[in-house]
DNA sequence: AATCACTCCAACCGCGACAAT
DNA sequence: GATTGTCGCGGTTGGAGTGAT
């Protein structure tokens, strides 16, 4: 494609962060917002690339982040989640309140990894190097699948959304499912991405084609994002939360029990 | 105590996707 | 439709920390 480099790296403070910079950083972003990255630096009186300054703020800095002591629960889920969507690491941190992609990523790495036998993403370093001790657990699948499915999501960004004045209306009974709605919200849908939110303020018409794998995920407006906004649920009850009466509510049902079942790989 | 091997994680890099022009 | 700018993602690396010899 040709790229420019993100920012002119002469004069730029590189590798980790002091406390000042970190301070900087919170002080600005609390002021002034997330976004426009290219242009924080210089506002903020940084010597560093927006990039930079991104990544530390969403790894590092942000005052939701949990870290260290990825419970038993987060591990099993991390790794269900990794069966079902492969390296996706975005998509999987999204499921998981508090943690980083790059955190996840890492634990992944250097534990998961090992422990259920997978080839950890960066082989360079550790190709040779056998897993040392591997030990069955109680999460380890008996047979790993030489090649598991991985459905490719791909998250999309929707930086224009149009939010009714109205809630969409609550649904009191779920839409049955016919022969052509796929049973697996994840799989077979074309991608889509919303200029507006799923539902219209007139016209709610629930449709697994509106809320799309990767909606389903992204941390956009997404019907299923904004419902968490207005109900933050911790992972532990994300499929048994009342206030997910509608179809994203089916998304996360179908979700659930896609995670649960012994036959997705 | 010194050295080596290895682990872990913060940070960097390159690229693709999307929006704006 | 082509080009440019920006953002976000996944892969990779550097180096501090730790344990083994």
């Amino acid at each position: 494609m040709g790229r420019s480099p993100c920012c002119s790296k002469e004069g730029l403070n590189r590798g980790a962060w002091t406390a000042l910079e970190d301070k900087i950083l919170t002080a600005y972003i609390k002021a002034h917002g997330e976004g426009k990255w290219r242009n924080l630096p210089k506002r903020a009186g940084l010597k560093r690339c927006g990039k930079s300054c991104r990544l530390r703020w969403l790894n590092y800095l942000r005052p939701d982040i949990k870290r260290g002591n990825i419970s038993h629960d987060e591990e099993e889920l991390i790794i269900r989640l990794h069966k079902l969507l492969g390296n996706r690491w975005s998509l999987i941190a999204g499921r998981l309140p508090g943690r980083t992609d790059n955190e996840i990523k890492n634990y992944w790495n250097t534990t998961l990894g090992k422990k259920i036998g997978a080839q950890p993403t960066n082989q360079s370093r550790l190709k040779s190097k056998p897993p040392i001790d591997h030990k069955p657990t109680a999460i380890e699948p008996e047979a790993a699948p030489a090649q598991p499915q991985v459905i490719r999501t791909k998250a999309t960004r929707c930086t224009k959304v149009l939010v009714p004045t109205d809630p969409p209306p609550r649904l009191s009974e779920p839409r049955p499912i016919d022969s052509t709605t796929p049973q697996n919200p994840l799989q077979a849908q074309p991608q889509q991405t919303h200029s507006v939110a799923p539902w219209g303020p007139t016209d709610f018409t629930p449709d697994y084609g509106t809320i799309t794998n990767s909606n389903l995920f992204n941390e956009d407006y997404s019907y299923s994002n904004l419902l968490e906004n207005v109900t933050p649920f911790k992972f532990e009850d994300w499929a048994s939360n009342d206030c997910l009466e509608n179809n994203a509510a089916l998304d996360l049902d179908s979700l659930a029990f896609l995670l649960n079942s012994e036959e997705w790989p």
